[in-house]
DNA sequence: TCTTGCCTTTGAGTGCGCTCGAAGGTTTAG
DNA sequence: CTAAACCTTCGAGCGCACTCAAAGGCAAGA
């Protein structure tokens, strides 16, 4: 090992969590939800108004992130606060929160108002990857530039 | 479906992919590669400058997205111009460019000059990609502060 | 009554990007 | 001569977040 590369080295530490989401965000950005919905929605029509599939509503409710109610059918009712719920899952997946982290988080508001700091907490740690990722994409946006600036230059630096 | 529902459904159209990235930001923003590397790298010392494993250099070879020379007896090695093709790469995954994508450019490169509208075409559309990513990270930065101004609040709206 | 269409659960499959292990060749130190 | 520490290829495995298929229940219209 070269001195050169002991130096790079050193920044290895930190490591960033994964970040995928297959979501529209154009339909996500609608969700702070109009007035006008009916009070009861079906797990289609929540689909259609979110762009969150129905396979995806009902895969997000058994990883814990979603609680419905039902119909006498056993049909999934979707209430106001269900239909927020899912706005706000949507919006945390849009934001590069694992799923395992959103359960986390709604798992602490649904124990009460004792877990607040924790929430908080786990809130303001997501806020810093946030910030990290803006901040990397802001640097990839600059090298992206200069690559178009260069008109199609190399893969040099 | 309600009038509600149709007039949010409207707006399900571009599909935006999905954008998975397991690399150390801090390492990569390094890759504005430094001078005083030596001329030629074992492929233990480029995944000890650039934080991308060994492992992930030669799968990124096997995918096409690198080209690097070999020794006598078939060991790699990376001269300035393979490591920064490296650092080009680490860059465009970091900014969510798919692996096939990056493979379509470097393609385009190696098949010189006559691609250079093609390069450009593509480089543009990820940057509008990046551009979008950015502006949906925006908006959920601010959903992240809402919910800790209002200090751990619920998962509504 | 029958068909159509939406709903249910369960469990399996998919795509992406790594990540790892096995089996073996090379180089250097003892 | 041998052991340790590199390196090679190939193919399989993994984690995540969906995504889908099968098998069947319910509800409304012809």
């Amino acid at each position: 090992m070269t001195a050169a590369t002991e130096r790079l080295g050193e920044l290895a530490d930190a490591y960033e969590p994964p970040e995928p989401l297959p979501l529209d965000p154009e339909l996500v950005r609608a969700l702070d939800l109009p007035e006008d919905l009916p009070a009861e929605l079906s797990i289609a029509e929540v689909a259609e108004a979110t762009g969150v599939t129905a396979h995806t509503l009902r895969y997000y409710e058994r990883a814990g992130l979603l609680e419905v109610g039902r119909n006498a059918a056993g049909y999934r009712v979707y209430d106001r606060e269900a239909l927020a719920r899912v706005a706000f899952v949507t919006r945390m997946r849009l934001s590069g929160m694992p799923i395992e982290l959103i359960h986390r988080y709604v798992e602490l508001v649904d124990a009460g108002d004792g877990t607040k700091p924790e929430r908080l907490a786990l809130m303001q740690a997501h806020r810093a990857a946030v910030l990290r990722r803006l901040a990397e994409l802001r640097t990839s946006l600059a090298v992206i530039d200069y690559k178009i600036t260069t008109y199609g230059g190399d893969c040099g630096p």
